[in-house]
DNA sequence: GCGTTACGGTAACATCCGTTACGGATACGG
DNA sequence: CCGTATCCGTAACGGATGTTACCGTAACGC
């Protein structure tokens, strides 16, 4: 062996960058110049961690949804009641402060480029849907006596509100401020009867 | 003159074919040149109709809040009644077609291209916030004995809500059906006590 | 008809992109 | 110590991109 690069928190540092040039700089320019600049590196790093382009932003696509399953997981052990651990996961999916500002912007990017690459499209497919069990479980255990199609439909319809208003609050921050998000929230738990 | 060419019929047809591409290919091969081709043309007319891409992209946009805020005018005025008049509008935001679900796609990367784009991002912003007039208006119009804070609540718990399930069956249009997205529409309406 | 003028296709330009090849540097095994 | 294997920065390559310059062409006024 040679010098031992750690190459787990190199393909981490460089995902990262990838984030930081999504959240900062847009898709377009989102490119492997952009991402070593960001990491403080040269392409050559890069193109020794991933096979190519593609491979990097899937890999940064994966380790975000990871990232934030982590964070789901940490709220909904942590909440008191059933209807709370759906509350805090709900409301971390809201775009209310700089950093989910950001996180929103990057997941819109990364959406935007799955439309033009299939391996995209297809992780972000199967991490919507697990974001959806995951949904459908809260929303199930916050109101035991609905029927499967009501906990299905109430679970869609909150998931929803929460990506597009983040989608919202990202493209105009000044305009959908972290109160008014989460009275949005609030009212949409209410008035499915499931206010903690 | 010489030869008088229709430069507003010509416009729209580059803008159209910018949705085209936009929703076939995806923003990052968003090229003048796979526009003129769409268009059937080359560059040079692209260029001599637009000084840059950017405004091409700019005019493809304000083209596109245009249309759909004929659509949605057209759907107001042929409603029965205030909810009808909602639910209308609202439902076609939802991406319940192939037609919308391209419509949505196409949103999608405006919306990605705009980050990277400060003109963008204000003509994004400016229509947002003509979308959101338009839905406290039309809450207040369904529900006019609620107070003005709790309309401006539920049109952004609506309004978030219909753009984020659009964005969820763009992604994954067999997942999200017509009849699932339907049938969250109606159950939010219900829950907010808003049902025609 | 004919000169003029706008129109738009062709082709070139500089730049930037992803990717590849190479070579110097470094740490480990012996 | 030294050979060697790995790491990664440098630099180049072919191709694509936005943009510009040029020029043939077609229609209108006279």
């Amino acid at each position: 062996m040679s010098r031992t690069a750690d190459r787990p928190a190199q393909e981490e540092a460089l995902s990262r960058a990838v984030w930081e040039v999504l959240a900062h700089q847009g898709l377009e320019r989102l490119t492997v110049r952009a991402v070593a600049a960001a990491a403080g590196c040269t392409t050559g790093l890069v193109m020794h961690r991933f096979p190519n382009r593609r491979a990097l932003l899937r890999h940064a696509r994966e380790l975000l949804h990871e990232t934030s399953r982590r964070r789901v997981e940490a709220l909904e052990a942590a909440a008191g009641s059933p209807r709370e651990a759906l509350r805090a996961v709900l409301r971390q999916g809201l775009a209310i402060d700089r950093e989910a500002i950001n996180g929103s912007v990057v997941w819109i990017g990364f959406l935007a480029a799955a439309f033009a690459d299939d391996e995209l499209i297809e992780i972000h497919r199967r991490n919507n849907r697990l974001w959806r069990e995951r949904l459908e479980r809260l929303v199930g255990a916050a109101a035991p006596e609905w029927p499967a199609a009501r906990v299905a439909t109430v679970a869609l319809a909150l998931s929803a509100m929460v990506e597009g208003a983040a989608a919202f609050a990202a493209a105009d921050p000044a305009a959908y401020p972290a109160a008014a998000q989460e009275r949005m929230l609030d009212a949409a738990l209410g008035s499915h009867g499931l206010a903690a």
